[in-house]
DNA sequence: TTTTAAACATGATTTGCGTCAGAAAAATTT
DNA sequence: AAATTTTTCTGACGCAAATCATGTTTAAAA
C-alpha cells in the first residue's frame, strides 16, 4: 500500500482517507486505520443495486464514498424509505447489536462507491476507544431523532404535510439548496412519504399548480418557502 | 449513608442497589456508584404525573424502580405513545446528545418511583468505561429496533393489525402472560396504536365479540392467539 | 431503430377510519 | 350519598386517500 494507510479503490480514480470520515476514523492511529483497512472492502455499484438486505446477517457498517443510496424497510412488497445516504455519511450502525441481522435494506439510487467495514472491527473500536464509542452514540442519537421526526410526520400529518416535509428535507439536508435535481423517482418519493405513487404525483402537481414549487421532470425549485413550511406545520 | 452505596428512598420502604440495574451500574466500582448516587435523586410520583417534558432541557436519565410509565411524543395536542417503561427499565438515553433537549415526554400511569441520574454523570461513564458505552449502544440499538417495528406497524398496517400488535406486545413484553390487567385506559391504548379512541374501543369490542380475546373492563385474556397473530401479520 | 418496460399522469370508484353526537357506566371529588 | 368528571360505548356521517383503470411519456434493452 502506497502511500501508506490509504485505500486505493479498484477503479484507481479515488482514494479513501481516514480524514474523509472525521467522526469515525479521524481519531484512529495510522496503525489502527491500517488494521481497519485490512478488514474492509470498497465496492462500486451501478444504479439500483442492493448493498445489503434486511434480515440478512449484519456483516458490515457502510460508508458512502460517492453517489446516493436509500435505506429502507421492506414489508409485504411495500418499501418505506427511512433515509437517503450520501457522500461522507454512513449507515448500518443501528444493526450491529440487532440479533446479528440487518434492520434495513439499502440500495443505490445512482452509481455509487461504498466502503464496507467489518462489523467486528467496529465493535472492537467501540470497546477500545471511548471516543469512538461516544461518536457512535452521538450518531445513533442523531439517527434516532430523525426517525422520531419521521414517525410524527408519517402518523400525524396528512399527504400535503408529509410531502412538504419531504421537499423541505431535500432542500435543507440533502441538497442544501431550494433548487435541486431530485435524482429519485416519484415512486421513491412516495415510499419516503408513506403514500401511494399516484398520491405523490398528484400532490407534486398540485404544489406546482399552486406555484408553491415548480417541478419539471426531476428538477425542483421552491417558489414559496413560507407556504411550504406552513403546509408542513398545518397540513 | 448506611449501608454504604445504597440509596435510601424518601419513603424508607425501598432501596436502590446498583445490582437492580445490572446492565447499567452493575459494573461500576463502589466508589463510582457512590459518585453516581451523589448526582441522583429518587422521586415518588402519583398517577398521571409528568416526569419529563419533551423539548425541555435534558437533565437526567431515568430508571424505573417501581410502577409503570408511558414515554410519548406530543404533537398538536395529540400524543403518540412510544413505549411503556416498567421496573428495572430505563429511558432518556436517546436524548443525551439531542441538542440538550428531551426527545419525549414521560408520565406515570400508576404510582411510581423513579431514580434520576444526572446526564453528565452518564456521559462521563460512557467516556470512562468502554463497557458502559457498549451497554449504552446495545440499549440504543434495542430501543431503535423497537421504534422501527412500530413505524412499520403504524404506517403499513390498518387498525386491526395495529391493535393485534399492541395486545401481543402487552402479553409478550410487558406482562409476560396471555392474561393480564392492562392498567391503561382505552385512550392510552389508542395513543399507542396511533388511532382514535373510538376506533380503539370499537376494535377491542370486535375482537371480544369474535372471541379472539375476552375483555372485561381492563382485564384482557387472549383466547385465540393464532388468530391474533394472523391479524398482526395480515391485518 | 424498434420493442419492451418503467415512469408519469389523471379521472372514477371505493373504503377505511376519523369526526361528531349523544348516552351509559365507572371513577373521583365534594 | 350526591355531584361531577372521566371513561366507555354505539351509531351516523363525511372525507382523505388508496385502489382501479387507462393512457401517455420517457427510458432502457433488444
Amino acid at each position: 500500500m502506497n502511500p501508506p494507510y490509504i485505500l486505493q479503490l479498484k477503479t484507481w480514480k479515488m482514494q479513501v482517507k481516514k480524514e474523509d470520515f472525521p467522526n469515525w476514523f479521524g481519531q484512529l492511529t495510522d496503525e489502527h486505520w491500517s488494521n481497519v483497512l485490512k478488514n474492509s472492502v470498497c465496492l462500486d455499484y451501478n444504479k439500483n443495486e442492493i448493498i445489503c438486505k434486511q434480515g440478512a446477517f449484519a456483516t458490515n457498517v457502510y460508508f458512502v464514498v460517492s453517489g446516493m443510496l436509500k435505506v429502507y424497510k421492506e414489508y409485504k412488497g411495500e418499501n418505506l424509505i427511512m433515509s437517503f445516504v450520501r457522500k461522507g455519511e454512513m449507515f448500518g450502525l443501528s444493526s450491529i447489536y440487532n440479533n446479528e441481522t440487518n434492520l434495513f435494506s439499502a440500495a443505490s439510487l445512482t452509481p455509487a462507491t461504498v466502503f464496507s467495514v467489518n462489523i467486528n472491527i467496529i465493535k472492537n473500536q467501540i470497546r477500545v476507544y471511548p471516543d469512538f464509542a461516544e461518536k457512535s452514540i452521538i450518531q445513533l442519537n442523531k439517527e434516532y431523532a430523525n426517525t422520531i421526526e419521521r414517525i410524527v410526520s408519517l402518523t400525524q400529518k396528512q399527504l400535503n404535510g408529509r410531502m412538504a416535509d419531504a421537499i423541505l428535507h431535500f432542500a435543507r439536508n440533502i441538497y442544501g439548496s431550494d433548487e435541486f435535481n431530485m435524482q429519485i423517482t416519484r415512486r421513491d418519493m412516495a415510499d419516503f412519504c408513506g403514500m401511494s405513487t399516484e398520491s405523490a404525483i398528484r400532490i407534486l402537481k398540485e404544489l406546482h399548480n399552486d406555484k408553491i414549487i415548480s417541478i419539471e421532470g426531476k428538477n425542483v425549485k421552491i417558489l414559496n418557502k413560507q407556504q411550504l413550511e406552513s403546509l408542513s406545520e398545518f397540513g
